[in-house]
DNA sequence: AAATTTTTGATTTACGTACATCAAAAATGG
DNA sequence: CCATTTTTGATGTACGTAAATCAAAAATTT
């Protein structure tokens, strides 16, 4: 039987409410007793029960998540998930409010996070637009001891407490070697398609891609790239004009959303070029383009993992407690046509 | 607040020892009655409080890990892994024994299998070698109503609960397809090692691999399978003498452990030949071995996922409980230089 | 209708922790 | 050494559920 604060008591010749007292900082303990406590607790090697703690607390998280309104498939995922995270509020103590901002709406976000100061909440994850008001903001909340994690695009310079996403750059490296294998040797252009440079993940994803690219393919050479904001109509449109620009173009890097456009504008040329293609982010579209052959690798993170992993470490961060380090690191997900879940 | 026992009592009308009666199956409670309860549970949406009960039980899980021992580093990572959840088991009112036999060694494991009957057991995950046998010791736990949870390697014809590992099928395919896309069109010959055709995974493996080969790159032309026994000096000599023997040989296929002894043979003739190799299992030496550029690719699964899976799937199951079947799904990893952990 | 069995209610204790209250003891100040 | 403050102890209640006991009520059998 794993020992309780009974033993601690017991082992230090205390009473309760002295154990208590430590355990939970109460003042009014001195220092040698504290410390004659202390050492009880390492030595007889007591971990706190926290389903008890919970249970006696009635402690219920009050969590916040910022997500971006936006059409596409993904964040249209990424909301699904938070709202089945709601669903498992009972039986999780939590309590999830959802926040939705334009998407790389800066003073939206930022605004957004300054309202929840003061609040009673137990964390807050954001799908962070990089800039330095939302970071300020993000750093506002911290130092009001609120837990704050960022979901699937991270912040510069910020004290939040934990990032829930892959790590881009290496998404973005290995996006370039699978298309530069892909391709074989051959030589020619590559058409980049991104949302916004404006969040750290597309800038991540193209740095990692750029460098992958000059260091080991020299014969595939980078047009400008283009900026389709997610948005799928958008992206159709700008695709689809550099498709007719560059005869030489080869190869397509999607980093970003709104891939339902970018389908649709290789599907068009595909009766006369051959192109190979590697996007990010799993979708009903992508899942059937990579099927019928019009994508060749879909990278993808699984934003229900996400949504869970900041979940955990809110809580966990709200407790001081620990977390499974290896458990919460989000994956970077290959899927060749033959993988797919 | 979430309704509470008190609840459904008001609510059907009856007594706390009523409702207590109904939900833990207590017989002495008549048939009208029961329904009433039911329904009242239903219509306020009732959630038993797992912490709480457990609390009361005073619950412990105590689970039984079967591995194989073998010193290839696959299960030397496996067998650490269920080591660290013995050390969370604390935390998790679990109380892991863990098991070893040697490997495909099928009566070896059916004995084992067979002395946990009739012990007060929540819970067996085993690494399966697919016999007959070993189905039977199985399905003779499963009528003793105790969980079984098949680990990395399932069996065929079996009525064990769970399986905790990777789609193996999808994993060959996959192996297949970046292996002939990575060579290009090129022709030649593949060398195939396998640990034994006597586990499910390596069949399985295989299978999915010789499938999209003839299917789509039959300009590759496969040689007979090697079995290595995923023991690291057999590969070795095997992959040798079979690099010896044919100098068509431009691609190899691993899809079991003892990847170091296969690594040494393909850097013994790595300043003559350019091979494409594709491997199963992240270790030390396959890292090392896919960074120095040796290997291009590594197939994974993640053992320390695979045995929390199981953990929470065996822990699940004995309370009749369901599990987030997303979260249990174990992903294929796929690792290439840029994207390693 | 009485005797018997089955079903239901009322109540208590327990799990491990949190938190509050009040009294007692110890330390500190003058 | 007394008065004051600080520290510690003793005790009780609560969280939501499990599990047990005993009495009361209802249903069933004879």
């Amino acid at each position: 039987m794993r020992p309780t604060v009974h033993d601690i008591a017991a082992a230090a010749g205390v009473s309760l409410a002295t154990v208590d007292r430590v355990l939970n900082q109460r003042p009014g303990v001195r220092l040698v007793t504290r410390e004659k406590v202390e050492a009880a607790i390492r030595q007889i090697g007591y971990i706190r029960d926290v389903a008890a703690a919970n249970l006696a607390k009635g402690r219920v998280y009050p969590l916040v998540f910022i997500v971006p309104t936006g059409d596409n498939s993904f964040m249209h995922g990424l909301r699904f998930e938070v709202h089945q995270a709601t669903l498992r509020a009972g039986i999780e103590r939590t309590d999830i409010r959802i926040i939705e901002v334009p998407p790389f709406d800066v003073p939206a976000l930022a605004a957004a996070l300054d309202t929840l100061q003061g609040h009673d909440i137990a964390g807050v994850a954001l799908v962070a637009t990089d800039a330095p008001e939302v970071s300020a903001a993000v750093d506002r909340l911290v130092s009001e001891r609120i837990p704050v994690v960022t979901l699937v695009s991270d912040l510069t310079d910020s004290t939040r407490h934990h990032y829930a996403g892959i790590d881009n750059i290496a998404a973005g490296r290995t996006a370039a070697r699978l298309l530069g294998r892909f391709l074989g040797g051959r030589q020619g252009d590559l058409t980049i398609l991104a949302g916004s440079m404006l969040v750290r993940d597309h800038r991540e994803r193209l740095q990692g891609f750029s460098a992958v690219m000059a260091e080991e393919f020299p014969k595939l050479r980078l047009l400008p790239v283009l900026e389709g904001r997610d948005d799928p109509e958008l992206a159709q449109s700008l695709v689809s004009e550099a498709l007719a620009e560059s005869q030489d173009i080869i190869g397509v890097y999607s980093l970003g959303a709104g891939n339902r456009g970018l389908i649709a504008a290789v599907k068009a040329v595909r009766s006369t070029r051959e192109l190979t293609v590697v996007v990010h982010e799993l979708t009903q579209h992508t899942r059937a383009a990579l099927q019928d052959g019009t994508i060749d690798a879909v990278l993808n993170q699984d934003a229900g993992h996400e949504v869970r992993s900041a979940v955990r470490v809110m809580k966990a961060t709200a407790d001081g407690q620990a977390v499974i380090a290896d458990q919460e690191r989000i994956r970077l997900d290959i899927f060749l046509k033959d993988n797919l879940p």
